[in-house]
RNA sequence: GGGCGGUUAGCUCAGCGGUAGAGCAUCUCGUUUACACCGAGAGGGUCGGGAGUUCGAAACUCUCACCGCCCA
C-alpha cells in the first residue's frame, strides 16, 4: 500500500543504483538499434552544480531517457574539461594555505598535486549530477588531460601546424597581470567603472603650440610613439608631420594623419601607445611605428620608461604621472566617465592589460567557413533559429584564436626549439629530436588554452584519433545542448574542430535553452548572494521538482525565473500523481498485459484512451522538436486536468457500483492510462514514476523491465472516438452547469438536488440514463428526468438544444437568478451582435474562406439559440 | 555605436492571422475514505503607445517609448 505522499529521499538513491545495476545507461547495448548520441558540454573539474547545470542536464537526460524508451541505442557522453585557469588557482590557493608555492616547487611537482587534488576532490560535480538522475553512460566518462583525449590534441595541434594555420606571433594578448598569462578574448569581461579622462598637453616641437590628448590611462603615454589626428581636422591639419616632444621622456614623436582619430570625440587627437592598445596597435601598423611595450609581466613599469618611474605598478604610475604633469603645467583637465574595464571573468578583480607577447595563433578563419556553410545549408540547425544569427556575427569576424597560455596545468604545447631557436613541432620529443637530426631540444613551456580541447570534445571522446566503432556508430552526433553564452567557445569551437578532422558537423541539432535567472529576475551571482542551490532543491522538493520546473520553464524566451516556490508547485504535481495512483492501488486496478486499448466498449474509457492518446502524440512531438515547456505541460494537463479531475472521478460510482463489468473494464482502462502516465512523465520525473512502475504491480507479477527501459507509446493506432469525445464533453458541462449554480445560489455541498431537462433531444435522454450514476455524484443530484415543463422555482442554464431546470424550491433567490440568467443572456447578445456584424461585412462574406464563414455562421446560430432559451428562462421566472 | 530579444490578468509566462490562455496569487464554499502538497465555484486583460497591411491583427510591417542581453 502506498503511503500519502511520495518522499523522494527514500527513493531516489535507491533507484539510481537500480538504474546503474541495471546497465540502462550503457550505450551499445542494443546493436541493431538506430544509435542516437548526446556529448555533454564538459562542465569543468573544479566546477560545483549550479542551477544552470540543473537546467542543462535535466534536458539532456530527457531526450536521452526519451530516446532509450523509443528504443535507440543511446550514448550520453559524459566528463569533465581540465579547466587550465580555475584548477591552477585553486590547487595554487591550496598550496599557499600550506606556506607552500608552485614556483617554489617546480613544474613537476606541482602537476603530481594538482592531478592529487583531482583524484580526491576534483569533478564532484559528476556525482552531483547523479544525483540530478542523470543517466549518462558514465563507465565512458572522460576528460581533457586523459591519455586518449591528450593525444587528440597532439595531433591535432600537430596537423594545423603543417597546415600552416598554427603560426607563432607577437601581437597584443589581454593579459592577466596576476597570474601571468595571456587570456582569450572570450575570457575577458568588461565592466562598467567610474574613471576618469585625464587631459593631457603635449608640447609640439619648434612651436609654442601645444596638442590636448584624452586619456583613461595616462601611465601608458610613456609608450607613446605618435599622436594621431583626422587628415581632414582643420584643427590640427597643420600639424601633420610635425614633431611632439612627449613630456617625462623627451622622445619625439610624430604627429600623423590617421582616420582613427575621431575629430568628434574628446580633443580629436588621440595618442597612440601601439604596445598597450588594441586600436593604436593597428594604427602602429599602418604608420610603422615602433611599440615599446613598458610592462613587466606583473604588471609594474619596465626599464624602457625613465628612472623615476621603473618598479611602479601601473595604479601608482598612474597617479604619478598625472602629479608631475600637473607640476610641469602640462595637466589641461580631468573628467569622470564611466568606461567598460577589462577585468578577468573568474575573479572579476584582476584589471587586465593589453600586452604585447609572442604566442601562439590559430588562424580559424578557413575553418569559419566551413562552420558557416555547414548551418547555412542545414547541416546543423540551431533552436531555436535565431540563434544561428548570434553563431554567424561571430564566425563572420572571426580574429585569430590565441591558444597559448602561460600556466603549468594543461596540455604542453608541443613545439620544441634548438639552440638557435629553430621550432620543431611534433607529436613526441623523440620524433622531434629526430626532425632536429638529433640536438638537443627544449620544449615550449606553455600550455594550451583548455577550450582547444574541448573543441574536440564531440570526436575525441568516441576515440579519435583511433578510428573506433563508437566513433563510427555515434559521429556525427544528434544534438548539443546548452545555453547561449556558449555559442562561441564550445558550438563554435566544435563545429570548427569537427569539419576539418571529420569532415562532418559533430552535431546535427543544437538546442539553446534559456538561461536561469532568480526569483525576481536577477541573474545570480555569489556576490549578489542570490545563487540558489540547486542541491538544496532536491533535498527539498525532490529531484523530479526541480526537473520538471526547469523543463516546464524551458520556453521560448531567453530566461526562466527559478524558485522554491516553482518547485513547491512542481512537487505538488508529483504528490498528484502519487495519490493518483495511490487511488488506482486501492481500487483494484492492476495492469493487464493483455489490454487492447482499441477494444474499450463503455464510452468513459474510449474517451479516456483517446484523450491518453492524443496526449502521447503531443508528448512526442513536442520532445521530437526539442519544445520541452509543451512536453512537459501536455502531461502536466493530461494528468491533473483531465485524468484526476474526471477519468478517476467518473469511474468512481463504477468502481463502487455493481455492474461487474464496467468495473473491470474501467479498472483495466485506469491501469492502463496509470501506466501510459508513468512512461510518458518518465522523461521529466525519473525518479517518482520508476518507484510508480514497481509499487503499483506489487501483488502482481514484476514488470518486464525498469520503466527506464520500457517502450514509449505510440497510440497512433488508437482510435479516437468522437462521439465519445462529444458525450464527456456533454457530461463536463451539465456536471460544471450544475455545480455553478449550486455555488452561486449558495446550495450547501451536502444537500443532494434534483435535475429536469427540458426540451432534451433522444441522444441527450440516452446520455442522461447512461451517465446517471456519474451525474449523480458529481454535481450531487438527488433525482434526474426530462420533462415538458420547467417545475416552479428553479434555477436554470442552457445545455446544449436543452434547458437544465434545478428545482430549489424556497431556496431560490429569483432577483439574484434574474440576474444570473441576465447577465448570461447580455453575454449571448453581444456575442450575436458581433457575429451579425461579421457577416454583414460584404468585404468579410466575399473575401473570408468558405470555411472560416461557416464557422461563424454556426457561431452565430449558436449563440441565437442560446439566447431565445435564456430569454425563455427569464421569461419563466416572471411568471 | 552595432546586433538580438522583451513589453499579454496582481506576479511568472504560453499563444504568434479567425470571439484572449495556463500556473501562482485573490475572493467564496468545502473534513463526499486518492490527494488540504486537495476539491468546487468566481472575479480579473481596450494583449506598451501610434500608424499601416488585411474582410479580420495580441499575432504581419513601420514607428515611438521603456526594459534586458550580447558585441564594440
Amino acid at each position: 500500500m502506498l503511503d500519502k505522499t511520495f518522499n523522494p529521499h527514500d527513493v531516489e538513491s535507491r533507484i539510481y543504483q537500480l538504474w546503474v545495476q541495471s546497465g540502462a545507461f550503457k550505450s551499445g547495448r542494443r546493436p541493431e538499434a538506430d544509435p542516437f548520441c548526446i556529448v555533454i558540454p564538459p562542465p569543468n573539474v573544479t566546477g560545483r552544480l549550479h542551477i544552470g547545470h540543473a537546467l542543462n542536464n535535466t534536458l539532456q537526460d530527457a531526450v536521452t531517457r526519451f530516446q532509450r524508451m523509443r528504443g535507440k541505442d543511446v550514448l550520453w557522453q559524459p566528463g569533465m574539461d581540465h579547466a587550465g585557469i580555475a584548477t591552477q588557482l585553486v590547487v595554487e590557493r591550496q598550496l599557499a594555505a600550506k606556506q607552500q608555492s608552485r614556483v617554489a616547487m617546480g613544474r613537476e611537482k606541482f602537476l603530481e598535486a594538482v592531478w592529487a587534488w583531482k583524484a580526491e576532490s576534483g569533478g564532484a560535480i559528476l556525482d552531483q549530477l547523479h544525483r540530478l538522475g542523470a543517466s549518462a553512460d558514465w563507465d565512458r566518462a572522460r576528460f581533457t588531460m586523459d591519455e586518449g583525449l591528450s593525444r587528440a590534441v597532439l595531433k591535432v595541434f600537430v596537423t594545423l601546424y603543417n597546415q600552416g594555420l598554427i603560426k607563432k606571433d607577437k601581437r597584443l594578448v589581454n593579459w592577466d597581470p596576476r597570474l601571468q598569462t595571456a587570456v582569450s578574448d572570450l575570457e575577458v569581461e568588461s565592466i562598467e567603472m567610474k574613471g576618469n579622462l585625464w587631459y593631457l598637453k603635449y608640447p609640439v616641437d619648434g612651436t609654442d603650440e601645444f596638442i590636448t590628448v584624452a586619456t583613461t590611462r595616462p601611465e601608458t603615454m610613456l609608450g607613446d610613439t605618435a599622436v594621431a589626428v583626422h587628415p581632414e581636422n582643420p584643427k590640427y591639419k597643420h600639424l601633420i608631420g610635425k614633431q611632439v616632444k612627449l613630456p617625462l621622456c623627451g622622445r619625439l614623436i610624430p604627429i600623423i594623419a590617421d582616420e582613427h582619430a575621431d575629430p568628434e570625440k574628446g580633443t580629436g587627437a588621440v595618442k597612440i601607445t601601439p604596445a598597450h592598445d588594441f586600436d593604436d596597435f593597428e594604427v602602429g601598423k599602418r604608420h610603422n611605428l615602433p611599440m615599446i611595450n613598458i610592462l613587466t609581466k606583473d604588471g609594474k613599469l619596465n626599464d624602457t620608461v625613465p628612472e623615476k618611474y621603473r618598479g611602479l605598478d601601473r595604479f601608482v604610475a598612474r597617479k604619478q604621472i598625472v602629479a608631475d604633469f600637473e607640476e610641469l603645467g602640462l595637466f589641461e583637465k580631468i573628467e569622470p566617465i564611466v568606461h567598460a574595464v577589462p577585468h578577468d571573468e573568474k575573479t572579476k578583480t584582476v584589471v587586465l592589460e593589453p600586452y604585447l607577447t609572442e604566442q601562439w595563433y590559430l588562424n580559424v578563419k578557413p575553418l569559419a567557413e566551413r562552420a558557416i556553410k555547414a548551418v547555412e545549408d542545414g547541416r546543423t540547425k540551431f533552436v531555436p533559429e535565431n540563434w544561428t544569427n548570434v553563431y554567424y556575427n561571430w564566425l563572420k569576424n572571426i580574429q585569430p584564436w590565441c591558444i597559448s597560455r602561460q600556466l603549468w596545468w594543461g596540455h604542453q604545447l608541443p613545439v620544441w626549439y634548438d639552440d638557435a631557436g629553430k621550432i620543431y613541432v611534433a607529436e613526441s620529443e623523440e620524433e622531434a629530436v629526430k626532425q632536429s637530426g638529433g640536438k638537443t631540444l627544449t620544449r615550449d613551456a606553455d600550455v594550451l588554452d583548455t577550450w582547444f580541447s574541448s573543441a574536440l570534445w564531440p570526436f575525441s571522446t568516441l576515440g579519435w584519433p583511433d578510428q573506433t566503432p563508437e566513433l563510427k556508430r555515434y559521429y556525427p552526433t544528434n544534438v548539443l545542448i546548452t545555453g547561449f553564452d556558449i555559442i562561441f567557445f564550445w558550438v563554435a569551437r566544435m563545429m570548427m574542430m569537427g569539419l576539418h578532422f571529420m569532415d562532418e558537423v559533430p552535431f546535427h541539432t543544437v538546442y539553446i535553452h534559456n538561461r536561469v535567472l532568480d526569483e525576481k529576475g536577477v541573474k545570480m551571482s555569489k556576490t549578489k548572494g542570490n545563487v540558489i542551490d540547486p542541491l538544496e532543491l532536491i533535498d527539498q522538493y525532490g529531484a523530479d521538482a526541480l526537473r520538471f520546473t526547469v523543463a516546464i520553464a524551458a520556453g521560448q524566451s531567453k530566461d526562466m525565473r527559478i524558485g522554491p516556490s516553482r518547485v513547491e508547485v512542481n512537487r505538488n504535481f508529483a504528490t498528484k500523481l502519487w495519490n493518483a495512483a495511490r487511488f488506482c492501488e486501492m481500487n483494484g486496478c492492476d495492469t493487464r498485459e493483455d489490454f487492447d486499448p482499441s477494444k474499450v466498449t463503455h464510452t468513459v474509457n474510449k474517451w479516456i484512451v483517446a484523450e491518453a492518446a492524443k496526449t502521447a502524440a503531443e508528448v512526442t512531438d513536442a520532445l521530437e522538436a526539442y519544445r520541452f515547456n509543451d512536453a512537459a505541460g501536455a502531461v502536466y494537463h493530461f494528468v491533473w486536468d483531465v485524468f484526476c479531475d474526471w477519468y478517476l472521478e467518473f469511474i468512481k460510482p463504477l468502481l463502487n457500483g455493481t455492474d461487474e463489468g464496467a468495473k473491470a473494464e474501467a479498472r483495466m482502462t485506469a491501469a492502463w492510462v496509470r501506466d501510459t502516465i508513468l512512461k510518458l512523465l518518465h522523461p521529466f520525473m525519473p525518479y517518482i514514476t520508476e518507484e510508480l512502475w514497481a509499487r503499483t504491480v506489487e501483488h502482481l507479477t514484476p514488470r518486464k523491465s525498469l520503466l527506464i527501459e520500457a517502450e514509449w507509446p505510440d497510440l497512433s493506432a488508437v482510435p479516437v472516438s468522437e462521439a465519445a469525445r462529444a458525450e464527456m464533453n456533454w457530461v463536463i458541462e451539465l456536471v460544471q452547469g450544475v455545480r455553478s449554480v449550486r455555488s452561486e445560489m449558495n446550495v450547501p455541498p451536502s444537500a443532494k438536488i434534483a435535475l429536469v431537462l427540458k426540451d432534451a433531444s433522444a441522444e441527450t435522454k440516452h446520455r442522461l440514463d447512461t451517465h446517471i450514476s456519474i451525474l449523480s455524484t458529481l454535481a450531487r443530484l438527488s433525482t434526474t428526468g426530462t420533462s415538458d415543463a420547467i417545475p416552479p422555482g428553479s434555477a436554470q442554464f442552457v445545455i446544449g438544444e436543452a434547458v437544465a431546470a434545478l428545482p430549489l424550491g424556497n431556496v431560490i433567490d429569483f432577483s439574484k437568478e434574474r440576474a444570473r440568467l441576465e447577465k448570461e443572456l447580455k453575454k449571448a447578445h453581444d456575442e450575436i451582435a458581433r457575429f451579425e456584424a461579421k457577416l454583414a461585412n460584404e468585404n468579410f462574406v466575399s473575401r473570408a474562406p468558405e470555411e472560416v464563414l461557416q464557422e461563424q455562421r454556426d457561431k452565430l446560430a449558436d449563440a441565437q439559440a442560446l439566447a431565445v432559451r435564456l430569454k425563455e428562462a427569464v421569461a419563466r421566472l416572471s411568471v
